[in-house]
DNA sequence: CATCAGGGCCCTG
DNA sequence: CAGGGCCCTGAT
């Protein structure tokens, strides 16, 4: 099985994304924890592309204004991409960073919304985006399986280097995951032996059941939130939480907001009620009534703000204390 | 040194 | 439907 990737030819195309499209706080976000999934710089923002067994190195840059969004889309591969396979690429990357979804209804309806519109005006034209497939994403929501992040961030190392694809181009080296098919067949004790403890069983248990059950992400892009839910949630290692990851980052639900985690709860009553903790059902409550089918595209433009604040070199006592990173 | 919870989930009673 | 157990690690 290759593992290394070595792209030099390139295609470049500017797309227009739908406006508003503010392009660094919708590619990059502050609250993930570190991979080497991808690159980011103010600007550019760099991932591995695997699609129908091929792999390609995508570069975006932005071109323009978040009121008026370009983007430049660098694709990099082995060999000349046929026309079709074009398409299909183009598609892929702007479905993961909703070049096409038009949001400006989410800014008219909240322009006065006392909570929202600072956050709004700050952050204007910010999309969900996700640079992973449905099964990438799910690989990362169990690595985030009741631990600390610092351990989640070193499983993650171990396991992309042993497993996963290292894909160069544009002087960069990005990772990406292995195939279920290939995690499906390693020995659960190999992969205990890296340390990942229990999680061994689900990457080999969610592997299999992507191949055997055929899960098919196009397909539940196209269901109802509700069903989508449902069905995530009868993959074995799928609870709550890491349905609501698959549903709002991976497929862009930003309707939903059904499940909050205790460190979220922690944060979320600081943000929104400047209290030490309120009651999961009280915060869930408060953020559906008030933003209803946008709950959870607006609760994301408070919750990133804070990182990025964060990210910026702000010290915030009380959020160092609830991320250990 | 021991104990324990942490960016969950499954299973049991 | 509540509660115990699970891998491992660093904090206490």
């Amino acid at each position: 099985m290759k593992r290394v990737f070595n792209l030099n030819r390139t295609f470049s195309v500017t797309l227009k994304p739908v406006s508003p499209y503010n392009f660094d706080p919708t590619v990059f976000k502050p609250s993930h924890y570190p991979d080497p999934l991808k690159d980011y710089e103010p600007g550019k923002y760099w991932f591995p592309l695997r699609l129908n067994d091929k792999v390609y190195g995508i570069k975006l840059v932005n071109k323009g204004t978040t009121r008026n969004p370009k983007v430049q889309v660098v694709i990099f591969s082995k060999a000349k991409i046929p026309k079709n396979e074009l398409e299909e690429i183009i598609n892929e990357v702007s479905y993961r960073f909703e070049f096409q979804r038009d949001i400006s209804g989410f800014f008219k309806k909240f322009k006065k919304d006392k909570v929202l519109s600072p956050f709004l005006k700050k952050w204007y034209g910010m999309h969900g985006s996700c640079a992973q497939d449905l099964y990438g994403l799910l690989m990362i929501a169990i690595f985030l399986q009741n631990t600390v992040i610092k351990r989640s961030v070193q499983m993650t190392k171990v396991m992309l280097e042993k497993y996963g694809i290292k894909v160069k181009f544009d002087n960069k080296e990005v990772y990406y995951f292995w195939k279920p098919e290939e995690m499906m067949k390693v020995p659960e004790q190999e992969l205990r032996d890296l340390k990942v403890g229990y999680r061994a069983k689900l990457f080999i248990k969610t592997s299999e059941t992507f191949v055997k059950e055929k899960i098919d992400e196009k397909e539940l892009r196209k269901l109802p939130v509700e069903e989508t839910k449902q069905r995530l949630l009868k993959i074995y290692g799928v609870g709550p939480e890491t349905a609501r990851i698959l549903l709002v980052e991976a497929l862009h639900h930003h309707d939903i907001f059904e499940h909050v985690a205790p460190w979220q709860q922690k944060i979320y009553s600081r943000l929104l009620f400047n209290k030490k903790l309120v009651s999961v059902d009280k915060i869930i409550k408060y953020i559906k009534n008030k933003w209803g089918e946008w709950a959870n595209l607006a609760a994301s433009y408070i919750w990133e703000d804070i990182f990025w604040q964060r990210k910026q070199g702000k010290k915030i006592e009380w959020l160092e204390k609830e991320i250990r990173l």
